[in-house]
DNA sequence: GCTTTTCCTGACCGTATGGTCAGGAAAAGA
DNA sequence: TCTTTTCCTGACCATACGGTCAGGAAAAGC
């Protein structure tokens, strides 16, 4: 008897069940978009009938929702690496190498991220708003002191910040165009390895980012 | 009695309400996606009877079609300074003030754009794999020309061109974002300078771009 | 064992959507 | 003027979608 056919608990069930519906939403939602995708097409992916859905989440907006959220929260986590750096070479080499790799791991995510946004944020208005806004002017912040600490340049922090979320999540959200000018196959860890070290390269040194003596 | 009462002709009614409801179709689309969008909504928006849109476009995917098409055209139309530029300098930063002035314009064209190729291309593949490719393949040419003539540094050409895509189309694609952390307000022509300055500073100093000597 | 709570789902419903069509208006052609 | 072609649109249709619900299975609580 296997661990897999003990029977589950009410909470491992649930939580189970969860789980499959919201990363079967994920990957819908990046197909399909919010209006292209559709419950039964979910609950198929899920393997679960439609009507089981409904009973975790009442509505295709609020599982729209919650997969939103959770998407937020992992991408705002990664830049917990951007603080404790001594300077600009660690902080933003290691923010574009952990930004990058979301990209390659969890695309879908990603996508629905720049869509819900591109629609002008009809769920998460005001995670934008608060959270959002909140943990820009800090990395602003942070980047200021590197520049009057002589670590870099002096560049405007704002853009500089546009310019690291474009080119890490365009490797996501526009993968299957790289994957068709890569001739039809999706990137190999060499080409990773060199998409990374390119994005490095060149903003780390377009912003003049001197290393720490101590590095 | 003005020009605008005079009637029409057969020619020109077509051309106008073509012209009305792609523009209205474009519009609708960038805002709520190919799902989401209703022929209902694009002709309100054209103000326009919904029959009336089926006349000149069958189906709601022919109609789509049409608009990614135009888009693609014009996008690919901008890059033309790319070729008779001498060198990075003038030839990477024409091209970055012709984006990031395309974002500034057309930028309902451009989530257009990057909702369709988000979405796997179901429309537009064969121009991925055709027109884009050749072109792609053409500026790389371009841009190792540049690095042999040590008129830059030797970058991986295709990461070059995907970083110029990302950051130039990120202010149309996000624009919404940038508008909420920009206090609600839409960047004003002071602060779309500053971007582009920002975005073309930094590229063109990262790849150690070196001013043509005749420049 | 008995009751309660949670989980599950096939069948159903109201609505909105893409698309059709018949028939009329009006310009073009003769 | 008469005919042909193009343009226009209200009314209609079939379908697909989000969401509901009654009723059953099964675990949890006692």
């Amino acid at each position: 008897m296997t661990a897999s056919s003990r029977p589950l608990s009410r909470k491992d069930i649930r939580r189970e069940n969860e789980k499959l519906i919201l990363e079967a939403a994920e990957k819908v939602f990046a197909e399909a978009g919010f209006g292209g995708a559709t419950m039964q097409l979910i609950a198929d992916m899920a393997g679960l009938p439609k009507a089981n859905l409904h009973y975790y989440f009442p509505t295709k907006e609020s599982l729209y929702r919650q997969v939103v959220q959770a998407i937020f929260l992992d991408w705002l986590k990664a830049a917990d690496i951007f603080d404790a750096a001594p300077g600009p070479v660690e902080g933003l080499g290691a923010y574009i190498d952990a930004k990058m790799e979301i990209s390659r791991r969890h695309p879908a995510g990603s996508k629905v991220w720049a869509s819900e946004v591109m629609h002008r944020a009809p769920v998460i208005q005001d995670y934008l708003e608060t959270t959002l806004m909140e943990w820009t002017e800090g990395r602003m912040d942070v980047i200021r002191r590197w520049i009057a600490e002589g670590k870099m340049d002096t560049v405007d922090p704002r853009h500089l910040l546009y310019m690291l979320w474009a080119t890490t999540q365009h490797y996501a959200d526009f993968g299957h165009q790289i994957e068709t000018l890569n001739g039809g196959r999706p990137m190999s860890d060499a080409q990773w390895v060199a998409a990374k070290e390119s994005v490095k390269n060149i903003i780390l040194k377009g912003i003049g980012a001197r290393p720490s003596p101590d590095g």
